[in-house]
RNA sequence: GCGCCCGUAGCUCAGUUGGAUAGAGCACCUGCCUUCUAAGCAGGUUGUCGCGCGUUCGAUUCGCGCCGGGCGCACCA
């Protein structure tokens, strides 16, 4: 068990027999200032505010009952009631000989697993994957990925967008103006250029756009013409996204697109409409508010100039058709049915909160038991904004692909690294490039709070200093060296070494590195992979700074030596592992 | 109009149950390569945490009201 989490453990009991009702859960520990101690805990004063307890004299009666001696220095009182607590030498090295014995990595699986589906990157067929994309399918990635670390069971399904009023359009230009060497050439670009097309002439000419609804009303009765053209193009973006996802790195469970569930979306409505749930307005039909909230916070209205009035989720068209509400209702129900999962979790721009908030309301009416067992989860974030804060575009005010996106990365990576390291081969610079052009562009997506907007810098991601993946991989690769400096089996021993962590560098690292558990924790708590770039930044910071002030190689003695190179192993296995957490590859030498 | 999100250093952004003196990077200045990768490091300067009120021992964090920005608001997804 981790140091932290006897440290909790020891506190929850003594918390108990204090205050036998007290909820305990709460009751724990954080990496604190480390002038305080390794650790502190400020749930006593949160505990005595609700029970009108002196702060002061419940940490007095708690510290009474705590039994730490194994573990920690004498635990101190501080402040209003905060308790500080500062790691025993012989604890933090044992736990990180334990880590240099292959026993963990300074996290622990999940005390009890979840099953857990996670929906991300849904692009759409017939169109390019654009920048926008990146924002989806990284967060999700990450997410899937550290979910899994922690001992989850992770369901990823695609949602691809294929199925829906597009293709009408699509079909329509498909039999009248398909250009097949172009589709054999480049389909999506093809396919593009056939939408955009028939689109301005629908925006233009109302006779056309009732042709591509004919076309669209066809497809969805089972037409085998549109059928087969609807195969086909979905199959050819099938390669595009399978092409992107290989060069991401990125894998998924299932892609059950939105045509999986047409079956059922007759039988949904039809359920719903019997159930009362939804009802038929304006030829169209629609979910209700069911009045069972405040106007306020009701999903069903809005506000129009002082009054509320209805907005309803419609979940059939007067046409028939039927929208993405219906087909979301749909597959939350075959989730549930297929994989009993615990939570749901949408990884989805946040401009579609509305959406999620109506779709999971109308579930929970639909089938409350059921809802009662599932949390479903809308993960949001914003978007990518260009230097002029307005949404990314390329210069002529394209949206950018995000093909091109990641080959711009991968040239500008390479250029930096033949700048840098002209000495290392060809080969092996373009498999740089291609490491630290991909990681940075998923890094600096993955950085900021993904709820907020953020401004798209090729020269900010791309740099060495400062908070971006070079600098991480760049930290990484300092280590590796090391080891390519010393006898293979050298480095095995030092495995079984003893450690003697004396320095404050050595000291301060290592405490970090004890981190790293807690902080995959908080990432899969609130869905923020940018826990662990932070952590990650200040570990390589940590490092630099051991680096720095403490020779390895050329240490005062043999002992020295091994301890400081167990050290730097560990400090490259975090480092990797918490890379790969956030989706991103690591290069032994740049 | 109504709802949601945001407002932190000159710029770009962090800030984990409310917690101890609010942090990084860039930019600017000064140093450090006969010692493990200088794509690096050390030091210096930078704040009415949009404004006000409230809750609290304690508020960047919670509540209310303003101001400023973004997004959304029935047959697209």
């Amino acid at each position: 068990m981790l140091p932290h989490k006897k440290i909790e453990s020891a506190l929850q009991s003594a918390v108990r027999e204090v205050l036998p009702d007290a909820d305990v859960s709460t009751v724990l520990v954080r990496p604190g200032d480390p002038k305080f101690g390794d650790y502190q805990s400020n749930a006593l004063m949160s505990l005595a505010k609700t029970r009108k307890l002196n702060p002061r004299q419940l940490a007095t009666d708690v510290l009474a009952k705590l039994d730490l001696a194994s573990v920690c220095e004498k635990v101190e009182i501080a402040g209003a009631g905060f308790l500080n607590f500062r790691l025993k030498n012989s604890v933090l090295v044992e736990s990180l000989q334990a880590a240099a014995r292959g026993e963990h990595l300074f996290f622990e699986k999940a005390s009890s697993p979840k099953t857990i589906v996670i929906d991300f990157s849904s692009p759409n067929v017939a169109k390019p994957m654009h920048v926008g994309h990146i924002r989806s399918t990284g967060i999700g990635d990450a997410l899937q990925r550290n979910l899994r670390l922690l001992g989850h069971s992770v369901i990823s399904d695609n949602h691809i967008g294929d199925w829906g009023t597009q293709f009408g359009k699509l079909l329509l230009g498909w039999k009248n103006i398909l250009d097949r060497p172009a589709l054999e050439c480049d389909a999506i670009a093809e396919l593009e250029r056939l939408y955009k097309i028939i689109n301005a002439e629908c925006d233009a000419n109302p006779a056309r756009l009732e042709e591509a609804k004919a076309e669209l009303v066809k497809l969805q009765a089972g037409d085998a013409e549109n059928i087969s053209i609807w195969q086909e193009m979905t199959a050819l973006s099938q390669k595009q996204f399978d092409e992107i996802y290989s060069r991401l790195g990125v894998k998924f469970d299932h892609a059950l697109g939105e045509s999986f569930y047409n079956p059922w979306l007759g039988e949904v409505v039809n359920d719903l409409l019997a159930k009362k749930i939804a009802r038929e307005s304006e030829g169209a039909v629609g979910v209700f508010s069911d009045s069972s909230l405040p106007p306020k916070e009701d999903p069903f209205l809005v506000n129009r100039d002082g009054e509320w009035i209805d907005d309803p989720a419609l979940v059939r068209k007067s046409d028939g058709g039927f929208n993405y509400t219906t087909t979301d209702l749909a597959t939350i129900d075959y989730r549930l049915k297929t994989w009993s999962p615990d939570e749901i979790v949408y990884v989805v721009d946040d401009r579609q909160s509305g959406h999620f908030k109506k779709l999971f309301a109308i579930f929970a009416r639909w089938k409350s038991d059921d809802a009662k067992k599932v949390k479903l989860i809308h993960v949001g974030f914003g978007k990518i904004l260009g230097d002029d804060g307005k949404p990314f575009k390329t210069r002529s005010g394209d949206t950018v692909k995000l093909g091109d996106l990641l080959n711009e990365a991968v040239e500008r990576a390479y250029k930096t690294v033949s700048e840098k390291s002209s000495e290392l081969p060809e080969a092996q610079r373009k498999e740089i490039a291609r490491v630290v052009g991909l990681g940075a562009v998923k890094y600096s997506d993955l950085l900021p709070n993904r709820q907020s907007d953020y401004i798209f810098n090729w020269d900010k991601m791309l740099a060495l200093q400062g908070n971006t993946a070079p600098y991480l991989l760049y930290a990484y690769a300092r280590i590796k060296s090391i080891f390519r400096k010393i006898e293979v089996n050298l480095s095995l021993a030092t495995r079984h070494s003893s450690l003697v962590l004396a320095a404050p560098e050595e000291l301060t690292l290592a405490n970090h590195l004890l981190n790293f558990g807690i902080t995959v924790e908080a990432v899969a708590e609130e869905f923020r992979p940018n826990f662990l770039c932070n952590y990650l930044f200040e570990l390589a910071g940590k490092f630099t700074g051991f680096y720095e002030n403490c020779p390895v190689l050329k240490a005062d003695d043999v002992a020295t030596r091994d301890s400081r190179l167990a050290l730097c192993d560990l400090t490259a296995r975090v480092l990797k592992q918490g890379l790969e957490t956030l989706g991103i590859e690591t290069v032994e030498q740049m």
